[in-house]
RNA sequence: GCUGCUGUAGCUCAGUGGUAGAGCGCACCCUUGGUAAGGGUGAGGCCGGGAGUUCAAUCCUCCCCAGCAGCACCA
């Protein structure tokens, strides 16, 4: 074969040649002049790249349209540049950042010294829609590294002349242009900024710090959104519509579970029908806890912050604690309330320092390994402001923790029995979308290398044993040790991390936790810090949304309503409440003065799972007419058979 | 904590430089109605807090506080 002749591999495994330098779009035409319309870009044994660009040796390659998946990755990195372009063009003096993409969307990064507010977006989307329709090429560009550099600085892009300058040297620093305008890119891009479409919506704007550093200047962010098709941006629109809906703090209110207010923010009124799903949550774990060998402790509120000085806290985790003194508030006006003379007392934040007090009690035998300690603890955090949000984060939360006390060889076994009791726990709850981070090593941390990658070993084993896919979030894990972050997402799209699991090394050797082993030594054990729901208040948030309010039975506030439909029926119906109440049942009865379209109406906008609405008849039959939430039927039992069929739906899975 | 936006009745929201309005909810009356809104009447507001401008501020300005979105931080 001649050397400047190439064989391209079609996805169907068909073969052709070409002259090697054909372009992606020389290729596609040579196959059918629609796709050379259709493509937008070629993928090169895999490698996404510019249509445009030259395909110099043999490959297998891919034509990728806009109904492919990674179109629309394209369309949101084009769309992000040409929303760049146009704030560059209507705002002058603008700096560029960067511009990714992201799920559902792009944002793009601007460094301007007036922020932008929510009334220029329509008028850089107008101008968005203008830079499009001119359908400027993407022009690639290859530049000397120096030449990119100075170009930027020259410019007033100081931003992106240190993007340039942080750039490895073994990259190739490209340039895309679309008209006169010009950004530095990786790429690849579509052929022209026409192939954007139309199918986009610029969102919200946020601050953003630069380079996700908080002491560093802050940028203004524009989010957008962009799809292949107007149908894909109504839907997402849409979906966007419904998610707000089911938003806990909004049904939080509407199902009167729960309020915040000013005078302790971030911390939770649970009223009665919240605190229901509270207490339900607290005894299902508590029942599966117990079964799984834990014992349960309660510990104090308040430590002397000498203890959390010797366990750490003081010095890595001191701003995130409320400090009490502990000091008789003064009653003369004319001094000060406290005189800080008092011994310093701190609101627990965690309750892993006070097991471990607890463990120390006594001396430890390797036999008493695995000691499995747990306690709905209270604690307390001193969060930022702008971190705080409704249940999913709040300042005063109780975890389901635990702390498993063990020697290092049975950290595979108690990890694998966690996550089976994690999955276990979770099925319950109808969670099947839970995706696992095993968070590594961090920069700064404690213990050598060699219990690290013991440690960290043991939590991919457990996890590779089980089964389970996950990611690695490198660098990620606390200093004591590397652990596991299981995450859920809200109605929102955002992503919470709930349950978790942490082995640390570090803590009980600081506390001076120590057992007897076999050889009559004293042995630091090693601790696992594990949550299954994580806060008991962040998981009834996310349960509460991913229901949209209809809660299952056995957590619904309210089970059943007995409703009547004239009062000839109340004395029945009084009767009906009685007994379900007597069953334990959570239950009311509603014999207002109202029609019985109107109390349905009311009650399944209450999200009550049951009713037993009674009439005469039924008054007559000792029958009840069931409506369940989200049918629109009623189906006909008798009185003991209701309550009976009721009473057994009603019990809690475990 | 940072950037931006918002704060009017229990809830959702109008509104104006001359101290306020709707719908829902609530109370009372009429209505006893068969599975998602029967009718009438009425009570509810220090217009987030403080200062300033003004004859006059819920409205304009400034400062606080809180909420929301994002960032940073995290269960």
């Amino acid at each position: 074969m001649e050397a400047d002749r190439i064989i391209i591999t079609l996805p169907d495994g068909s073969q052709r040649d070409y002259t090697a330098g054909t372009t992606g779009l020389e290729i596609a035409s040579s196959i059918a002049p629609s796709l050379a319309k259709a493509a937008i870009a070629i993928e090169i044994d895999g490698e996404l790249r510019d249509l445009s660009r030259p395909v110099d040796k043999s490959a297998a390659i891919n034509l990728i349209t806009r109904t492919d998946d990674k179109a629309l990755e394209m369309i949101r990195h084009d769309a992000a540049h040409v929303m760049a372009q146009a704030v560059q063009e209507l705002f002058p003096g603008t700096q560029v950042t960067i511009g990714p993409v992201i799920e559902n969307g792009f944002y793009y990064d601007f460094a301007r010294n007036a922020p932008f507010s929510t009334d220029d977006l329509a008028a850089i989307e107008k101008k968005m829609r203008q830079i499009i329709e001119q359908g400027a090429p993407f022009e690639r560009d290859v530049w000397e590294r120096d030449q990119a550099i100075a170009y930027f600085k020259d410019k007033g892009e100081y931003f992106k002349a240190e993007l340039v300058e942080d750039l490895p040297e073994s990259e190739t620093i490209t340039i895309y242009r679309q008209g006169d305008w010009l950004d530095l890119c990786r790429g690849p891009h579509m052929p022209s900024t026409k192939h954007v479409g139309q199918a986009f919506k610029l969102m919200k704007v946020a601050g953003a710090y630069w380079r996700g550093d908080s002491s560093k200047a802050m940028l203004t962010r524009i989010y957008g959104t962009a799809w292949r098709n107007d149908q894909e941006l109504k839907e997402y629109l849409t979906m966007l519509e419904e998610a707000e809906k089911r938003d806990h703090r909004k049904l939080g209110r509407e199902m009167d579970l729960f309020h915040f207010q000013e005078e302790a923010q971030g911390s939770v009124f649970w009223h009665p029908n919240g605190f229901v799903i509270y207490n339900e949550l607290e005894s299902y774990i508590r029942r599966r806890l117990r079964d799984e060998g834990y014992k349960e402790v309660k510990t104090p509120q308040l430590i002397d912050n000498k203890l959390w000085e010797k366990s750490g806290h003081w010095g890595k985790f001191r701003e995130n604690m409320f400090v009490v003194p502990d000091e008789v508030p003064s009653t003369d006006d004319d001094k000060p309330v406290i005189s800080g003379e008092g011994r310093l007392m701190a609101i627990k934040p965690m309750n892993c320092p006070a097991h471990v007090q607890i463990f120390n009690q006594g001396i430890k035998s390797y036999r008493d390994l695995p000691l499995r300690m747990a306690e709905f603890g209270c604690c307390h955090r001193n969060e930022a402001h702008g971190a705080l949000h409704g249940l999913m984060r709040v300042r005063q939360m109780t975890q389901d923790d635990a702390h498993i006390f063990c020697r290092e060889d049975q950290i595979l076994d108690e990890v694998k029995k966690f996550v089976a009791l994690f999955y276990a726990v979770y099925k319950d709850f109808g969670f099947e979308d839970i995706s696992i981070m095993l968070a590594t090593r961090p920069a700064q941390r404690a213990g050598d290398d060699a219990v690290w990658d013991r440690a960290e070993k043991a939590m991919a084993d457990a996890l590779d044993k089980l089964e389970l896919p996950y990611e690695i979030a490198e660098g990620e894990g606390a200093f004591y040790g590397p652990k596991y972050e299981f995450h859920l997402r809200d109605a929102i799209g955002r992503s919470w991390q709930c349950g978790t699991c942490q082995l640390d090394f570090v803590l009980p050797e600081r506390l001076g936790a120590a057992y007897i082993g076999e050889d009559g030594n004293r042995h630091t054990p090693v601790m696992i810090h594990r949550a299954v729901f994580g806060s008991l208040e962040r998981f009834a948030g996310i349960l509460i949304e991913s229901y949209a309010g209809k809660l299952p039975l056995w957590i619904a506030p309210v089970q059943c309503v007995v409703a009547t439909i004239t009062s000839d029926a109340d004395e029945y119906a009084q009767a009906l409440y009685q007994k379900l109440f007597d069953l334990g049942l959570r239950v009311e009865i509603d014999t207002r003065n109202e029609k019985i379209n109107y109390k349905v109406r009311e009650h399944s906008l209450a999200k009550v799972p049951v009713m037993f609405v009674v009439g005469k008849r039924e008054a007559e039959e000792q029958s009840v007419a069931i409506r369940r939430l989200g049918s629109n039927g009623q189906e006909i039992k008798s009185a003991d058979e209701a309550i009976e069929s009721l009473a057994q739906s009603c019990k809690a899975p475990y």
